[in-house]
DNA sequence: GTATGTGAATAGATTCACAGCT
DNA sequence: AGCTGTGAATCTATTCACATAC
Protein backbone atom coordinates (compact mmCIF):
# COMPACT_ATOMS: atom_id res chain seq x y z
CA UNK A 1 0.00 0.00 0.00
CA UNK A 2 2.80 2.02 0.04
CA UNK A 3 2.22 5.44 -1.84
CA UNK A 4 4.39 7.12 -4.73
CA UNK A 5 4.69 11.17 -4.79
CA UNK A 6 2.32 13.80 -2.91
CA UNK A 7 0.75 13.01 0.75
CA UNK A 8 0.18 9.98 1.51
CA UNK A 9 -3.04 9.95 3.46
CA UNK A 10 -4.18 6.68 3.11
CA UNK A 11 -7.20 7.24 5.00
CA UNK A 12 -9.27 10.09 5.10
CA UNK A 13 -9.38 12.94 7.79
CA UNK A 14 -12.21 13.23 9.60
CA UNK A 15 -13.89 16.68 9.23
CA UNK A 16 -14.31 17.48 12.51
CA UNK A 17 -10.16 17.38 12.55
CA UNK A 18 -10.28 19.17 9.33
CA UNK A 19 -12.12 21.78 10.86
CA UNK A 20 -9.58 21.81 13.73
CA UNK A 21 -6.76 22.20 11.70
CA UNK A 22 -6.89 25.87 10.80
CA UNK A 23 -7.45 26.58 14.82
CA UNK A 24 -4.25 24.82 15.24
CA UNK A 25 -2.26 26.17 12.94
CA UNK A 26 -2.77 29.61 13.96
CA UNK A 27 -2.00 28.53 17.58
CA UNK A 28 1.19 27.40 16.29
CA UNK A 29 1.81 30.04 14.42
CA UNK A 30 1.70 31.75 17.43
CA UNK A 31 4.34 30.20 19.38
CA UNK A 32 6.78 30.19 16.54
CA UNK A 33 6.25 33.57 16.42
CA UNK A 34 6.85 33.60 20.32
CA UNK A 35 9.72 31.54 19.67
CA UNK A 36 8.39 28.15 20.81
CA UNK A 37 10.00 25.33 19.76
CA UNK A 38 7.75 22.35 20.97
CA UNK A 39 4.31 22.26 22.88
CA UNK A 40 2.74 19.24 24.35
CA UNK A 41 -1.08 18.36 23.55
CA UNK A 42 -2.46 19.93 26.66
CA UNK A 43 -0.75 23.21 26.13
CA UNK A 44 -2.04 23.15 22.12
CA UNK A 45 -5.57 21.96 23.40
CA UNK A 46 -5.82 25.42 25.27
CA UNK A 47 -4.79 27.54 22.22
CA UNK A 48 -7.07 25.37 20.33
CA UNK A 49 -10.43 25.29 23.14
CA UNK A 50 -10.13 21.46 23.16
CA UNK A 51 -9.51 18.18 24.68
CA UNK A 52 -5.77 17.50 24.45
CA UNK A 53 -6.44 13.99 23.98
CA UNK A 54 -8.32 15.05 20.94
CA UNK A 55 -5.17 16.76 19.72
CA UNK A 56 -3.45 13.65 19.70
CA UNK A 57 -5.85 12.07 17.99
CA UNK A 58 -6.19 15.11 15.13
CA UNK A 59 -2.26 15.02 15.44
CA UNK A 60 -2.11 11.23 14.09
CA UNK A 61 -4.97 11.45 11.30
CA UNK A 62 -2.40 14.21 9.71
CA UNK A 63 0.72 11.28 11.00
CA UNK A 64 2.31 14.54 12.59
CA UNK A 65 4.37 12.13 15.50
CA UNK A 66 5.62 14.15 18.57
CA UNK A 67 7.91 12.67 21.00
CA UNK A 68 7.12 10.80 24.03
CA UNK A 69 7.64 12.60 27.16
CA UNK A 70 8.90 16.04 25.12
CA UNK A 71 6.08 17.08 23.28
CA UNK A 72 5.29 17.92 19.51
CA UNK A 73 7.87 20.18 17.26
CA UNK A 74 6.20 23.69 16.36
CA UNK A 75 7.49 24.31 13.32
CA UNK A 76 7.12 20.36 12.12
CA UNK A 77 3.31 21.18 13.09
CA UNK A 78 3.10 24.29 11.35
CA UNK A 79 4.27 22.30 8.46
CA UNK A 80 2.15 19.14 8.04
CA UNK A 81 -1.17 20.95 8.76
CA UNK A 82 -0.27 23.56 5.86
CA UNK A 83 0.60 20.48 3.68
CA UNK A 84 -2.76 18.90 4.58
CA UNK A 85 -5.07 22.39 3.98
CA UNK A 86 -4.04 22.97 0.48
CA UNK A 87 -0.44 22.70 1.01
CA UNK A 88 0.48 26.38 0.72
CA UNK A 89 -1.04 27.04 -2.60
CA UNK A 90 -2.37 29.78 -2.72
CA UNK A 91 -6.01 30.08 -4.21
CA UNK A 92 -7.76 33.41 -5.58
CA UNK A 93 -11.19 33.74 -4.54
CA UNK A 94 -13.84 35.70 -6.41
CA UNK A 95 -16.63 37.15 -4.91
CA UNK A 96 -19.91 37.24 -6.21
CA UNK A 97 -22.33 40.32 -5.05
CA UNK A 98 -20.79 43.79 -3.93
CA UNK A 99 -22.99 44.57 -0.92
CA UNK A 100 -22.28 45.60 2.66
CA UNK A 101 -20.90 41.92 3.09
CA UNK A 102 -19.42 41.56 0.16
CA UNK A 103 -17.20 45.08 0.19
CA UNK A 104 -16.35 43.82 3.87
CA UNK A 105 -14.75 40.79 2.91
CA UNK A 106 -13.04 41.57 -0.13
CA UNK A 107 -11.17 43.69 2.38
CA UNK A 108 -10.76 41.03 5.06
CA UNK A 109 -7.32 40.64 5.59
CA UNK A 110 -7.94 37.14 7.10
CA UNK A 111 -8.23 35.52 3.83
CA UNK A 112 -5.01 37.48 1.85
CA UNK A 113 -3.64 35.97 5.17
CA UNK A 114 -4.83 32.51 5.03
CA UNK A 115 -3.57 32.16 1.43
CA UNK A 116 -6.96 33.58 -0.36
CA UNK A 117 -6.38 36.83 -1.81
CA UNK A 118 -10.06 38.28 -3.63
CA UNK A 119 -8.58 38.24 -7.27
CA UNK A 120 -12.06 39.35 -8.26
CA UNK A 121 -15.28 40.94 -7.47
CA UNK A 122 -18.81 40.61 -9.12
CA UNK A 123 -22.28 41.97 -9.31
CA UNK A 124 -25.37 42.21 -11.19
CA UNK A 125 -26.09 45.88 -10.56
CA UNK A 126 -24.95 47.98 -13.23
CA UNK A 127 -24.50 51.10 -11.06
CA UNK A 128 -21.86 48.77 -8.65
CA UNK A 129 -20.07 47.94 -11.89
CA UNK A 130 -16.99 49.50 -12.90
CA UNK A 131 -16.64 50.80 -9.22
CA UNK A 132 -13.12 50.11 -7.12
CA UNK A 133 -13.61 48.27 -3.91
CA UNK A 134 -10.45 47.24 -1.97
CA UNK A 135 -8.04 47.45 -5.33
CA UNK A 136 -10.57 46.06 -7.44
CA UNK A 137 -12.85 46.73 -10.08
CA UNK A 138 -15.96 45.26 -9.87
CA UNK A 139 -17.02 43.49 -13.33
CA UNK A 140 -20.12 42.35 -14.48
CA UNK A 141 -21.77 38.85 -13.27
CA UNK A 142 -21.52 38.31 -17.49
CA UNK A 143 -18.03 38.29 -16.87
CA UNK A 144 -17.59 36.14 -14.28
CA UNK A 145 -16.19 32.77 -16.39
CA UNK A 146 -13.76 35.13 -17.99
CA UNK A 147 -12.63 36.58 -14.77
CA UNK A 148 -12.21 33.28 -13.38
CA UNK A 149 -10.42 31.86 -16.12
CA UNK A 150 -8.08 34.64 -16.37
CA UNK A 151 -7.01 34.79 -12.81
CA UNK A 152 -7.22 31.04 -12.38
CA UNK A 153 -9.90 31.17 -9.35
CA UNK A 154 -11.17 27.84 -7.84
CA UNK A 155 -12.68 29.41 -4.59
CA UNK A 156 -15.88 31.67 -4.89
CA UNK A 157 -17.58 33.89 -2.22
CA UNK A 158 -21.56 33.98 -2.63
CA UNK A 159 -22.20 37.50 -0.99
CA UNK A 160 -25.51 38.18 -2.71
CA UNK A 161 -29.47 38.79 -0.97
CA UNK A 162 -31.24 35.23 -0.83
CA UNK A 163 -32.58 35.67 -3.86
CA UNK A 164 -29.71 35.96 -6.35
CA UNK A 165 -27.46 33.19 -4.22
CA UNK A 166 -29.13 29.76 -6.24
CA UNK A 167 -28.29 31.88 -9.63
CA UNK A 168 -24.64 33.05 -8.24
CA UNK A 169 -23.82 29.53 -6.83
CA UNK A 170 -24.73 28.42 -11.01
CA UNK A 171 -22.46 30.44 -12.22
CA UNK A 172 -19.94 30.11 -10.13
CA UNK A 173 -19.93 26.09 -10.73
CA UNK A 174 -20.32 27.18 -14.44
CA UNK A 175 -17.35 28.94 -14.69
CA UNK A 176 -15.30 26.08 -13.28
CA UNK A 177 -15.01 27.01 -9.44
CA UNK A 178 -15.09 23.88 -7.18
CA UNK A 179 -15.13 25.37 -3.90
CA UNK A 180 -18.10 27.78 -2.44
CA UNK A 181 -18.52 29.30 0.61
CA UNK A 182 -22.07 30.57 0.51
CA UNK A 183 -23.26 34.06 2.96
CA UNK A 184 -26.21 33.98 1.50
CA UNK A 185 -29.58 33.18 3.63
CA UNK A 186 -30.61 30.05 1.90
CA UNK A 187 -30.02 26.76 0.96
CA UNK A 188 -28.65 26.32 -2.26
CA UNK A 189 -27.78 22.93 -4.36
CA UNK A 190 -24.25 22.25 -6.35
CA UNK A 191 -23.39 19.26 -8.11
CA UNK A 192 -21.24 16.51 -6.13
CA UNK A 193 -17.75 17.61 -7.38
CA UNK A 194 -18.29 20.79 -6.03
CA UNK A 195 -17.57 21.58 -2.24
CA UNK A 196 -20.25 24.03 -0.48
CA UNK A 197 -19.82 25.65 2.69
CA UNK A 198 -22.43 27.32 4.55
CA UNK A 199 -22.37 30.40 6.59
CA UNK A 200 -25.62 31.64 8.23
CA UNK A 201 -25.51 35.15 10.16
CA UNK A 202 -28.71 35.42 11.23
CA UNK A 203 -28.66 31.88 11.79
CA UNK A 204 -25.97 31.57 13.85
CA UNK A 205 -28.06 34.27 16.58
CA UNK A 206 -30.93 32.47 16.53
CA UNK A 207 -29.16 29.73 18.21
CA UNK A 208 -27.53 31.55 20.60
CA UNK A 209 -31.34 33.39 21.02
CA UNK A 210 -32.02 29.72 21.85
CA UNK A 211 -30.47 29.05 24.03
CA UNK A 212 -30.41 32.03 26.43
CA UNK A 213 -34.44 31.91 26.22
CA UNK A 214 -34.10 28.21 27.86
CA UNK A 215 -31.96 29.12 29.74
CA UNK A 216 -33.91 31.88 31.28
CA UNK A 217 -36.72 29.54 31.05
CA UNK A 218 -35.67 26.85 32.35
CA UNK A 219 -34.23 28.82 35.67
CA UNK A 220 -31.57 25.71 36.10
CA UNK A 221 -27.72 26.96 36.91
CA UNK A 222 -26.77 23.43 35.31
CA UNK A 223 -23.68 23.16 37.02
CA UNK A 224 -20.53 22.52 34.59
CA UNK A 225 -20.07 18.74 34.43
CA UNK A 226 -16.42 19.09 35.50
CA UNK B 1 -52.84 25.08 22.02
CA UNK B 2 -54.46 24.66 25.62
CA UNK B 3 -51.26 24.20 27.46
CA UNK B 4 -49.73 25.74 30.81
CA UNK B 5 -47.87 29.21 30.55
CA UNK B 6 -44.33 28.77 29.26
CA UNK B 7 -42.66 26.27 26.96
CA UNK B 8 -42.81 22.44 28.18
CA UNK B 9 -39.87 20.89 26.62
CA UNK B 10 -39.15 18.33 29.18
CA UNK B 11 -35.95 17.20 27.44
CA UNK B 12 -33.33 19.70 25.98
CA UNK B 13 -34.04 19.65 21.98
CA UNK B 14 -30.10 18.06 20.71
CA UNK B 15 -27.62 21.14 19.46
CA UNK B 16 -27.86 19.81 15.93
CA UNK B 17 -31.73 20.14 15.86
CA UNK B 18 -31.68 23.69 17.13
CA UNK B 19 -28.75 24.56 14.83
CA UNK B 20 -31.38 23.49 12.23
CA UNK B 21 -34.38 25.14 13.27
CA UNK B 22 -33.71 28.76 11.88
CA UNK B 23 -33.01 26.98 8.13
CA UNK B 24 -36.58 25.07 8.78
CA UNK B 25 -37.85 28.40 9.65
CA UNK B 26 -37.22 30.13 7.06
CA UNK B 27 -38.01 27.39 4.51
CA UNK B 28 -41.53 27.25 6.43
CA UNK B 29 -42.34 31.38 6.33
CA UNK B 30 -41.62 31.21 2.45
CA UNK B 31 -44.42 28.32 2.32
CA UNK B 32 -46.71 30.35 4.06
CA UNK B 33 -45.80 33.40 2.21
CA UNK B 34 -47.02 31.48 -1.20
CA UNK B 35 -49.86 30.48 0.84
CA UNK B 36 -48.84 26.67 1.17
CA UNK B 37 -51.09 25.27 4.47
CA UNK B 38 -49.40 21.79 4.90
CA UNK B 39 -46.12 20.48 4.10
CA UNK B 40 -44.87 16.70 4.40
CA UNK B 41 -41.08 15.60 5.66
CA UNK B 42 -40.18 15.30 2.62
CA UNK B 43 -40.93 18.61 1.54
CA UNK B 44 -39.64 20.13 4.00
CA UNK B 45 -36.72 18.57 4.27
CA UNK B 46 -35.61 19.31 0.68
CA UNK B 47 -35.74 22.81 1.63
CA UNK B 48 -33.22 22.59 4.42
CA UNK B 49 -30.86 20.46 2.59
CA UNK B 50 -31.99 17.51 5.07
CA UNK B 51 -32.72 14.42 5.05
CA UNK B 52 -36.51 13.76 5.32
CA UNK B 53 -36.18 11.44 8.87
CA UNK B 54 -33.88 13.75 10.39
CA UNK B 55 -36.67 16.80 9.72
CA UNK B 56 -39.54 13.92 11.39
CA UNK B 57 -37.06 13.48 14.63
CA UNK B 58 -36.23 17.39 15.01
CA UNK B 59 -39.90 18.11 15.09
CA UNK B 60 -40.57 15.13 17.32
CA UNK B 61 -38.10 17.01 19.50
CA UNK B 62 -40.49 19.96 19.40
CA UNK B 63 -43.68 18.44 20.01
CA UNK B 64 -44.81 19.55 16.93
CA UNK B 65 -47.11 17.21 15.53
CA UNK B 66 -47.96 16.42 12.10
CA UNK B 67 -50.82 14.42 10.77
CA UNK B 68 -50.25 11.29 9.38
CA UNK B 69 -51.44 10.55 5.17
CA UNK B 70 -50.97 14.75 5.35
CA UNK B 71 -47.90 16.18 6.88
CA UNK B 72 -47.00 19.35 8.99
CA UNK B 73 -49.07 22.37 9.20
CA UNK B 74 -46.65 24.82 8.08
CA UNK B 75 -48.07 28.07 10.32
CA UNK B 76 -48.51 25.68 13.36
CA UNK B 77 -44.88 24.65 12.81
CA UNK B 78 -43.84 27.96 12.14
CA UNK B 79 -45.20 29.16 15.80
CA UNK B 80 -43.88 25.90 17.08
CA UNK B 81 -40.47 27.06 16.01
CA UNK B 82 -40.62 30.43 16.85
CA UNK B 83 -41.55 29.82 20.07
CA UNK B 84 -38.39 27.10 20.45
CA UNK B 85 -36.01 29.86 19.64
CA UNK B 86 -36.68 32.50 22.09
CA UNK B 87 -40.47 33.03 22.11
CA UNK B 88 -40.48 36.22 19.40
CA UNK B 89 -38.70 37.87 22.33
CA UNK B 90 -36.57 40.89 20.24
CA UNK B 91 -33.10 40.76 21.62
CA UNK B 92 -30.96 43.86 20.64
CA UNK B 93 -27.58 42.97 20.03
CA UNK B 94 -24.46 45.29 20.71
CA UNK B 95 -21.53 45.09 18.19
CA UNK B 96 -18.19 45.94 19.41
CA UNK B 97 -15.51 46.77 16.59
CA UNK B 98 -16.56 48.83 13.96
CA UNK B 99 -14.17 48.22 11.22
CA UNK B 100 -15.05 46.48 7.89
CA UNK B 101 -17.09 43.99 9.66
CA UNK B 102 -18.55 45.35 12.17
CA UNK B 103 -19.71 48.14 9.74
CA UNK B 104 -20.89 45.40 7.44
CA UNK B 105 -22.98 43.40 10.18
CA UNK B 106 -24.31 46.56 11.52
CA UNK B 107 -26.21 47.06 8.26
CA UNK B 108 -27.20 43.64 7.96
CA UNK B 109 -30.56 43.10 7.19
CA UNK B 110 -30.97 39.16 8.40
CA UNK B 111 -30.23 40.88 11.86
CA UNK B 112 -33.22 43.15 12.29
CA UNK B 113 -35.65 40.40 10.02
CA UNK B 114 -34.56 38.06 12.80
CA UNK B 115 -35.43 39.82 16.09
CA UNK B 116 -31.80 40.93 16.89
CA UNK B 117 -31.91 44.32 15.65
CA UNK B 118 -28.46 46.59 16.47
CA UNK B 119 -29.20 48.67 19.34
CA UNK B 120 -25.19 50.02 19.39
CA UNK B 121 -22.10 49.90 18.05
CA UNK B 122 -19.10 50.57 19.95
CA UNK B 123 -14.91 51.31 19.15
CA UNK B 124 -11.76 51.50 21.11
CA UNK B 125 -10.79 53.93 18.54
CA UNK B 126 -11.11 57.84 19.46
CA UNK B 127 -11.46 58.20 15.55
CA UNK B 128 -14.04 56.16 14.85
CA UNK B 129 -16.10 57.23 18.27
CA UNK B 130 -18.95 59.54 17.36
CA UNK B 131 -19.53 58.61 14.28
CA UNK B 132 -22.45 57.66 12.71
CA UNK B 133 -22.90 53.98 11.23
CA UNK B 134 -26.10 52.22 10.06
CA UNK B 135 -28.57 54.86 11.64
CA UNK B 136 -26.17 54.86 15.73
CA UNK B 137 -23.54 56.99 16.58
CA UNK B 138 -20.60 54.67 17.75
CA UNK B 139 -19.81 54.92 21.25
CA UNK B 140 -17.10 54.69 23.32
CA UNK B 141 -15.88 51.54 24.08
CA UNK B 142 -15.42 52.12 28.12
CA UNK B 143 -19.16 52.92 27.53
CA UNK B 144 -20.14 49.59 26.62
CA UNK B 145 -21.88 49.14 30.25
CA UNK B 146 -24.15 51.77 30.23
CA UNK B 147 -25.14 51.02 26.71
CA UNK B 148 -26.05 47.53 27.62
CA UNK B 149 -27.90 48.61 30.58
CA UNK B 150 -29.87 51.41 28.83
CA UNK B 151 -30.89 49.11 25.88
CA UNK B 152 -30.97 46.09 27.40
CA UNK B 153 -28.75 44.30 25.16
CA UNK B 154 -28.96 40.57 25.90
CA UNK B 155 -26.20 39.37 22.73
CA UNK B 156 -22.67 40.52 22.24
CA UNK B 157 -21.24 40.84 18.88
CA UNK B 158 -17.38 40.82 18.12
CA UNK B 159 -16.05 42.15 14.95
CA UNK B 160 -12.64 43.22 16.68
CA UNK B 161 -8.70 42.22 15.55
CA UNK B 162 -7.74 39.23 17.12
CA UNK B 163 -6.05 41.14 19.79
CA UNK B 164 -8.30 42.89 21.08
CA UNK B 165 -11.00 39.99 21.02
CA UNK B 166 -10.72 39.05 24.36
CA UNK B 167 -10.58 41.88 26.26
CA UNK B 168 -14.22 42.89 24.61
CA UNK B 169 -15.46 39.52 25.50
CA UNK B 170 -14.21 40.06 28.95
CA UNK B 171 -15.90 43.71 28.48
CA UNK B 172 -19.64 42.23 27.35
CA UNK B 173 -19.31 39.78 29.94
CA UNK B 174 -18.53 42.30 32.57
CA UNK B 175 -21.68 44.33 30.70
CA UNK B 176 -23.98 41.35 31.60
CA UNK B 177 -24.36 40.10 27.94
CA UNK B 178 -25.28 36.32 28.18
CA UNK B 179 -24.78 35.42 24.61
CA UNK B 180 -21.46 36.21 22.24
CA UNK B 181 -20.92 35.50 18.70
CA UNK B 182 -17.15 35.91 17.93
CA UNK B 183 -16.31 36.98 15.14
CA UNK B 184 -12.77 37.82 15.72
CA UNK B 185 -9.61 35.12 14.34
CA UNK B 186 -8.79 33.83 18.07
CA UNK B 187 -10.48 31.48 20.42
CA UNK B 188 -11.41 33.33 23.46
CA UNK B 189 -13.29 31.83 26.80
CA UNK B 190 -16.35 32.90 28.82
CA UNK B 191 -17.61 31.94 32.22
CA UNK B 192 -19.97 28.86 31.76
CA UNK B 193 -22.99 31.16 32.30
CA UNK B 194 -22.33 32.80 28.99
CA UNK B 195 -22.80 31.56 25.67
CA UNK B 196 -20.00 31.81 22.69
CA UNK B 197 -20.13 30.76 19.52
CA UNK B 198 -17.52 31.57 16.86
CA UNK B 199 -17.61 32.40 13.06
CA UNK B 200 -14.36 32.49 11.28
CA UNK B 201 -14.29 33.61 7.89
CA UNK B 202 -10.71 32.68 7.13
CA UNK B 203 -11.22 29.02 8.55
CA UNK B 204 -14.20 28.34 6.35
CA UNK B 205 -12.07 29.26 3.23
CA UNK B 206 -9.03 27.06 4.59
CA UNK B 207 -11.56 24.00 5.48
CA UNK B 208 -12.82 24.56 1.61
CA UNK B 209 -9.11 24.30 0.61
CA UNK B 210 -8.56 21.02 2.37
CA UNK B 211 -11.35 19.16 0.61
CA UNK B 212 -10.54 21.15 -2.86
CA UNK B 213 -6.34 19.80 -2.75
CA UNK B 214 -7.12 16.21 -1.41
CA UNK B 215 -10.13 15.71 -4.25
CA UNK B 216 -7.16 16.82 -6.21
CA UNK B 217 -4.30 14.93 -5.15
CA UNK B 218 -6.74 12.04 -5.05
CA UNK B 219 -8.23 12.19 -8.06
CA UNK B 220 -10.57 9.77 -7.11
CA UNK B 221 -14.22 10.19 -8.62
CA UNK B 222 -15.81 9.00 -5.58
CA UNK B 223 -18.85 8.07 -6.75
CA UNK B 224 -22.01 9.57 -4.46
CA UNK B 225 -23.51 6.67 -2.96
CA UNK B 226 -26.76 6.83 -4.20
C1' DG C 1 8.83 11.57 35.50
C1' DT C 2 6.51 13.24 31.49
C1' DA C 3 3.93 13.20 27.36
C1' DT C 4 2.61 10.58 23.25
C1' DG C 5 -0.32 7.16 20.77
C1' DT C 6 -4.23 4.44 20.66
C1' DG C 7 -7.78 0.72 21.79
C1' DA C 8 -11.94 0.80 24.25
C1' DA C 9 -15.80 3.21 26.10
C1' DT C 10 -19.01 6.77 25.66
C1' DA C 11 -21.76 10.15 23.60
C1' DG C 12 -24.10 12.26 19.86
C1' DA C 13 -26.32 12.42 15.40
C1' DT C 14 -28.04 10.40 11.24
C1' DT C 15 -30.41 7.15 8.65
C1' DC C 16 -33.11 3.08 8.07
C1' DA C 17 -37.18 0.60 8.18
C1' DC C 18 -41.57 -0.20 9.46
C1' DA C 19 -45.59 -0.03 12.58
C1' DG C 20 -49.49 2.93 13.15
C1' DC C 21 -52.71 6.44 11.94
C1' DT C 22 -55.57 9.24 8.52
C1' DA D 1 -52.27 4.61 -0.48
C1' DG D 2 -49.66 8.20 1.94
C1' DC D 3 -47.09 10.19 5.60
C1' DT D 4 -45.89 10.49 10.39
C1' DG D 5 -43.46 8.80 14.52
C1' DT D 6 -39.97 6.15 16.46
C1' DG D 7 -37.05 2.01 17.91
C1' DA D 8 -32.99 -0.01 16.11
C1' DA D 9 -28.90 0.20 13.48
C1' DT D 10 -25.24 2.82 11.89
C1' DC D 11 -21.97 6.22 11.55
C1' DT D 12 -19.13 9.91 13.50
C1' DA D 13 -16.82 12.11 17.10
C1' DT D 14 -15.14 12.70 21.78
C1' DT D 15 -13.13 11.26 25.89
C1' DC D 16 -10.97 8.02 28.91
C1' DA D 17 -7.24 5.35 30.48
C1' DC D 18 -3.07 3.27 30.11
C1' DA D 19 0.76 0.91 27.79
C1' DT D 20 4.72 2.70 25.49
C1' DA D 21 8.59 5.51 24.66
C1' DC D 22 11.77 9.17 25.77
Amino acid sequence: MADAAGPRQDEPIPDATVARLPIYLRGLVELSDDGVSTVSSVVLASLAGVNAANVRKDMSYLHAHGTRGVGYEVDHLIGEISLALGGGVRSPVVIVGVGNLGRALSRYDGFVAGGFPVAGLVDADPAVVGRKVAGNIVRSVEDLADLVAETGCTVGIVATPAAAAQVAVDSLVASGVSSILNFAPTVVTVPDRVDLRQVDLATELQILGYHQHHRAVAGRSDRATG
